[in-house]
DNA sequence: TGTTTGTTCGCACGAGTTGCAGATTGGTAG
DNA sequence: CTACCAATCTGCAACTCGTGCGAACAAACA
């Protein structure tokens, strides 16, 4: 994702009118490493615009998404989350906790991939599932909260 | 998945009963490479079995999973897929019709891969998008309709 | 045939997301 | 600065996919 001055200057040559919500989101979201949900972004966002909208939240990355500045990532399971980082890489996620981490994967044009014929265009992605640190602990107080789930 | 009659076994094993509703269901999908949502694998069983209820082909599919008889495919949009091939495969999703091949991915472990630092049992699942042959023809007569979307 | 569970089914509910429409406001022209 | 119009925001209904629940039902077994 672009800059919130360079995200500002796009918009308008669109035509797409610049909101004071769309401003904070675009704020949030830059170098926004964490992957959140709408909902978690909504949350972020109305502790500095109390009325915000969680309808909004979902048009503007809606938007964003379209445009090309923001990837949609599908997890497996629980609400989609929104990454600002559009370059070439992959995830891993805890299923416990939902944490979601950017994977980088070289070295894949050596792979014998058998199955793909007969379709073009692909791209893949690749999604881990495991668990992180805090949540693979054995037994101890892991009174750690599933944030997600 | 292990055959009709071996599930049937396994089954009973475990205290569990053989009703009509799972014998259907486990012959509609032994062998069964097309993936289908527990809502396809419905229509195809009321076909034989008009009383059968959504509620059942869900719960018999869960219970399957929780079995590692099938794998529950998540393709990104649209519902879940089942896949009674639990052999270690990935897939190809044609993003316009839905539908969903198996793809064989081999030499993983000459790949670099960075950021799984910190996680546990990990293991990647990979969904390709693409577009199938039926779907990428440029322009003529393309009726053929979205079958999932 | 009767008893005991596990199962089925219909429906309500829940999460995540989108459609809709009326109220609101940014951009701009007068 | 004011007026206007199109884009936007917001709240709510609706929608999709899936699960919880409880009454009716039926395998398994004595
Ligand atoms: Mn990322
Ligand atoms: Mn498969
Ligand atoms: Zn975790
Ligand atoms: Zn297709």
């Amino acid at each position: 994702m672009r800059s919130p001055a360079d995200l500002t200057a796009a918009f308008r040559a669109q035509g797409l009118k610049i909101t004071p919500q769309r401003q904070l989101l675009f704020r949030l979201l830059d170098g926004n490493d964490q992957h959140p949900s709408a909902e978690a972004l909504f949350h972020q966002a109305a502790d500095e615009m109390p009325g915000i909208s969680l309808r909004t939240v979902y048009q503007t990355l809606n938007d964003l998404a379209d445009m090309g500045e923001l990837r949609q990532v599908s997890v497996g399971c629980g609400p989609s989350r929104f990454d600002p980082n559009t370059s070439d890489h992959h995830h891993v996620i805890c299923d416990r906790c939902g944490t979601v981490r950017d994977v980088y994967v070289s070295g894949a044009d050596n792979l014998a991939i058998e199955g793909l014929d007969g379709f073009a265009a692909v791209t893949p992605s690749i999604v881990f599932h495991g668990e992180c640190t805090v949540c693979a602990r054995p037994e101890p107080n892991n009174n750690h909260s599933p944030k997600e789930h």
